[in-house]
DNA sequence: ACAGTAACCTGTTTGC
DNA sequence: TGCAAACAGGTTACTG
């Protein structure tokens, strides 16, 4: 479900309903996500929410004595529901504050709810991450250092969040369609100049994404169980077969590690 | 250091 | 129609 315009668009969402809120307790009836969550009652009972922020695909809920990182993994979903509403399968963990809970759902368990004392971003799932996609110090400078002497395909690359985070499956398709650079062409072998506009599509494609909302391919739904509409605006992902938006060639997929990757053999060189 | 693969889970879609 | 295989938005950990 979220890459890093679903994650953003659940930030923005959540901020409102959590910022200055007390929470008066919490509930676990699945701690075995990604890594075991932590006792959430007696760590986060009676603390205040400080701040709501994200790094790359991590939300982080800051309290007075420590930080709350969630990470929604590939089905995960965050809900702000009145506290007495029954949990359906799945509903694995809700914050209670006065009238509402924030409920996490999420099916297959990749994600993660990690607790941290003092800098959230020194935590070695954050540590050593690469730059934030929509900030100035992600350009093509830094994809071409990033490529420098490498074979790995493009797009593998962007995917690698040492070199930038938060450019998953879907992103990593449409910039490179953008860009129109073939995803599997050599990482090396991309020029600077092609790596700029990369970078720029990158962001472009980001920005446009969270203004829409998100994209909803079959579950992702805001905090408040609306849809987003970026995925109308696909030009590649998961349109194997169609015809390309701008050529009206057949679109093509390979697989590239171990994920679909559509582009247009036309438009992408 | 790098590149490729398996693994963690469950639900939905595809194909015979 | 029924069942099994393939596939899905992410990330880590292991292999050679």
């Amino acid at each position: 479900m979220p890459e890093l315009p679903e994650v953003e668009t659940t930030r923005r969402g959540i901020a409102p309903h959590l910022l200055g809120q007390v929470i008066r307790g919490a509930i676990v009836r699945q701690p075995r996500l990604r890594w075991p969550v932590p006792d959430l009652q007696s760590l986060l009972g009676g603390q205040r929410v400080q701040t709501v922020e994200r790094r790359a695909k991590y939300l982080l809920l800051g309290f007075t004595r420590g930080t709350l990182i969630i990470h929604l993994g590939m089905s995960g979903s965050l809900r702000i529901l009145p506290a007495d509403s029954p949990p359906r399968p799945h509903d694995h963990v809700d914050l209670l504050f006065g009238r509402h809970c924030l409920r996490l759902h999420d099916p297959r368990r990749f994600g993660a709810m990690l607790w941290a004392e003092g800098d959230p971003l020194a935590h070695p799932r954050l540590r050593g991450l690469g730059p934030e996609p929509l900030s100035a110090t992600f350009d093509g400078a830094c994809l071409h250092q990033a490529a420098r002497g490498r074979r790995v395909a493009i797009k593998s690359l962007l995917m690698d969040g040492k070199v930038v985070v938060g450019v998953g499956n879907i992103y990593a398709t449409e910039a490179l369609f953008r860009a129109g650079i073939l995803p599997n062409r050599a990482a090396a072998r991309v020029s600077r100049a092609r790596l700029d506009r990369l970078a720029g599509e990158v962001k472009a494609v980001l920005g446009q994404a969270i203004e829409r909302g998100g994209t909803t391919l079959r579950d992702f739904l805001n905090e408040s169980g609306e849809p987003g509409y970026f995925a109308q605006e696909l030009f590649v992902y998961g349109r194997a077969g169609e015809p390309c938006k701008r050529c009206g060639t057949p679109i093509l997929t390979r697989q590239i590690g171990q994920r679909a990757s559509a582009f247009c053999p036309k438009c992408q060189r």
